[in-house]
DNA sequence: CTGTTAGCGCTTTCAC
DNA sequence: GTGAAAGCGCTAACAG
C-alpha cells in the first residue's frame, strides 16, 4: 500500500498472496468456485488494509454508472420527502441517486442538469412531469436513457413510457362531493395557474365531482394567483350571495391556511360559514386552527412504484414485493399513466 | 464511433484527424498553446458526434471524484432549502453534490452513508452537526477527508476544523428581550429535548437574555416533547399565575403554530394574553392567524460560508466574493465555530 | 503546437 | 480454483 493512499485491489492481492482477479472475485461474491481458504485470506487482507473499493474504477470498468438521477421542481415539502424516500428505494436496489432542483423551471438550469446527468452516464432518470422540457425528454429518450415521470400529464405516449401520477382529479371530485354532502350550498376551487398540469387535474376533478348537480349548484373556479387570497375570498363570497355555508377547495394546504387566516381576519367562522379542504397534508395542516381537512400524499407508494417501473425499464430483476406491486398496478393504467388514489384526512376545517 | 454507443475521445480524435491528447487538451481548455485550426476541427467533431465526456473516466484518471457529500437529518423545511442552495454553490465551484438523509439519526443508516461516500471517494463532506457520530467523524478526518459542519456544537477542536452555525443563542436572547420590552410579565421557553445541540443553544440564549432580570422575572424552561402542547401551555399558565401577558418562545414555528391553535381552542387571545415567538420563519408563519413572529434562517449566507470554508480546506482557489466573505467572517470566529446572526421578523403573534 | 504512452483501479474473459 | 492480460475512457507527463 503506497504511503498515505487508499489501498487498492493490488495491495490487497499482494497482502493476501493471490492475484487481483481472485480478490475481485471474492469481493464481488461471484459465482465462480473459490476455496474457503482463499476467501478467508482475502477478507483478512481487506480488513487489515482498510481496503475500500473505488466506485469510479468499478463503474468505468463495468460500463455503467450505477447512478440514477432525479429532477424536482424544488426541494420543499412533498418533493423533499419524495427525494428522501426514492433515494432509499434505489439504494436498496443497489443504485445511487443524484437529486437536482429545476430551480423554478429555469430552462437553462434544466439544460445544465440534463447535460451533467448525461456526462455522468446515469443509468436512468426520474423526473417531475413539469421539471423538464420536451426537448430534453426527446434527447434523453433518444440516447436510450430509461425515464419515468411522476406527476406528469399530457406527455405524448411515443416519448414517454410511463408516468406515475397522483390522482388529483379523483381527489378533487371527492372534495366537492364531501362539500355537497355536508351542507355546502356553493362550492369553489381556488387554484394557482402556475400549478399547470396539477392545476388542470384538480379543475377537471372539481367539475366532474359536481356531476349532474353542476347546473343547480353555484360554483366557480378562482385563480388565487391572480386574485390574491383576499380577492379569492371576496369573489367566493360575492358569487355565493347569502348561500351558506360555502366550500372552498384549494390548490394546496398553504393556500388553505392563508384563506383560513383571511377568514379569521374578517370574523368569518370556519367551518360554519366557510368550509375548506386543502391538499398535501402538510405538517401544519394538523396544527393550524382550525385544523385543515386535506389529502395525504402517498409518497411511500408513489416512490415504490416509480422505483419498480424504472427498474423494470432498466431490465433489472425486481424483488418479490416490487413484482407484486407492479402487477397489481399495471392493470389499472390509463395508457402510459398510472393513477394513485389519495386519502382524504377529515379535520375541523370542514363539517363532519 | 462504435454502433449504438456514446462517442469516445478516440472517436473524436479520428473524426477530427488529431490525437486523443489534443482532443483532451481542447476539451479541457488547457493552457497549452493550440492552433485555432485544431481547436475548430476538434470542436466540430465533438458536435458532429454528439461527444460527451465520460465523467467516470475523467475522475478516475484525475484521481479525484469531483464530488462532495452532504449529510442531513432529513430533507424537510430548512434542510431541503439548505441542500438546494448548497448544491448550487458547489456546482459553481465545479463540484457535484450527493445528498443523504441520516433518516432520524439512525446510526446504522449513517454508517452506511459514510461508507458509501468513502467508496465514492468524495473530495469533501459537509454534515449537520448532529447527523454523524463521533466515530464516523474521526474516521473521516483520519482518512483526510475535508469536513465542515453546520449547526454543530460542542465538537472537540482536534477533530473539527470548522462549524458554521446559526447563532440560535443570540436569537433566543433577542426573543426574550423583545418579550420583556413589550410588556410580558412572565417568559417561557418551550423546547424539544430531541433538538439536542440546537435546543441547548436556545436555552443558553434564553437565560442569557433574561440577564439580571432573571431573579425578578417569572420564567421557566418547558419541554414540549414531554409535556405535550397542551401540557406546555398548562404549565406556562400555571407558573405565571395571573401575570399577563406572558411570552412563550418556541423551539420552532411548528411548535409555535400548535401552541397558537391550543390558545384558540381555549379562547386565549394571542398576542394580548400570550405572545409567541417561533423560529425558522417557515412559509406558514406568515400565513397563519395570527401570523407568527419568527427568525429568518439565512440559508444563502450559511451555505455560502460552508462552501467557502470547504473549498479553502480543499485547497481550492476561491473567487473574489468567497475570499471577501471568508475574510470578513474569519475575524468573528469563536474557536472553530463561526456564528451567523439571524433576523427577527416581527408579526402579529407578538405585541408591537 | 501535437502525438506517444503510461497509467487511474477495477472487471472479465480465457487459459492453465 | 486461480491468474495473466486486455480493456473501460480519459489525463498528464514527456518527446518531438
Amino acid at each position: 500500500m503506497r504511503k498515505n493512499k487508499q489501498a487498492t485491489i493490488i495491495d490487497v492481492a499482494s497482502e493476501a498472496g493471490v492475484s487481483i482477479a481472485t480478490v475481485s472475485n471474492v469481493i464481488n461474491r461471484r459465482k465462480v468456485p473459490m476455496s474457503p481458504e482463499t476467501i478467508r485470506k482475502v477478507e483478512e487482507a481487506v480488513v487489515r488494509l482498510g481496503y475500500r473499493r473505488n466506485v469510479m474504477a468499478t463503474n468505468l470498468s463495468r460500463r455503467r454508472s450505477n447512478e440514477l438521477g432525479l429532477i424536482l421542481p424544488h426541494f420543499g415539502g412533498y418533493y423533499g420527502r419524495f427525494a428522501e424516500k426514492l433515494e432509499q428505494k434505489f439504494h436498496s436496489y443497489g443504485y445511487h441517486l443524484s437529486v437536482f432542483s429545476a430551480a423554478g423551471m429555469d430552462p437553462e438550469v434544466e439544460e445544465r442538469h440534463i447535460e451533467h446527468l448525461l456526462q455522468r452516464r446515469v443509468d436512468g432518470l426520474v423526473s417531475h412531469g413539469l421539471a423538464i422540457s420536451v426537448h430534453s425528454t426527446q434527447q434523453l429518450v433518444g440516447e436510450g436513457t430509461p425515464l419515468v415521470f411522476f406527476n406528469g400529464w399530457g406527455w405524448p405516449g411515443d416519448i414517454t413510457k410511463v408516468a406515475v401520477n397522483l390522482d388529483f382529479a379523483k381527489a378533487s371530485s371527492q372534495a366537492v362531493q364531501y362539500f355537497l354532502a355536508h351542507g355546502c350550498r356553493a362550492v369553489f376551487y381556488a387554484g394557482r395557474r402556475k400549478g399547470m398540469g396539477a392545476n388542470e387535474q384538480r379543475i377537471e376533478g372539481f367539475l366532474a365531482g359536481l356531476g349532474d348537480r353542476a347546473e343547480s349548484t353555484v360554483h366557480a373556479l378562482l385563480d388565487a394567483g391572480e386574485l390574491g387570497v383576499a380577492g379569492t375570498l371576496d369573489e367566493a363570497l360575492r358569487v355565493s350571495g347569502d348561500l351558506r355555508p360555502i366550500g372552498i377547495y384549494t390548490f394546496n394546504d398553504a393556500l388553505a391556511l392563508e384563506l383560513i387566516a383571511e377568514c379569521h381576519e374578517r370574523g368569518i367562522r370556519v367551518p360554519d360559514e366557510v368550509q375548506i379542504i386543502g391538499m398535501d397534508n402538510e405538517h401544519f395542516a394538523k396544527a393550524s386552527f382550525p385544523s385543515i381537512t386535506s389529502f395525504e400524499m402517498p409518497v411511500e407508494l408513489q416512490t415504490s412504484l416509480v422505483a419498480a417501473f424504472l427498474m423494470r425499464q432498466m431490465g433489472e430483476e425486481l424483488d418479490e414485493a416490487g413484482t407484486l406491486l407492479l402487477d397489481s398496478y399495471l392493470a389499472q393504467m390509463k395508457g402510459h399513466e398510472l393513477l394513485i388514489d389519495m386519502d382524504m384526512v377529515v379535520r375541523n376545517s370542514t363539517q363532519n
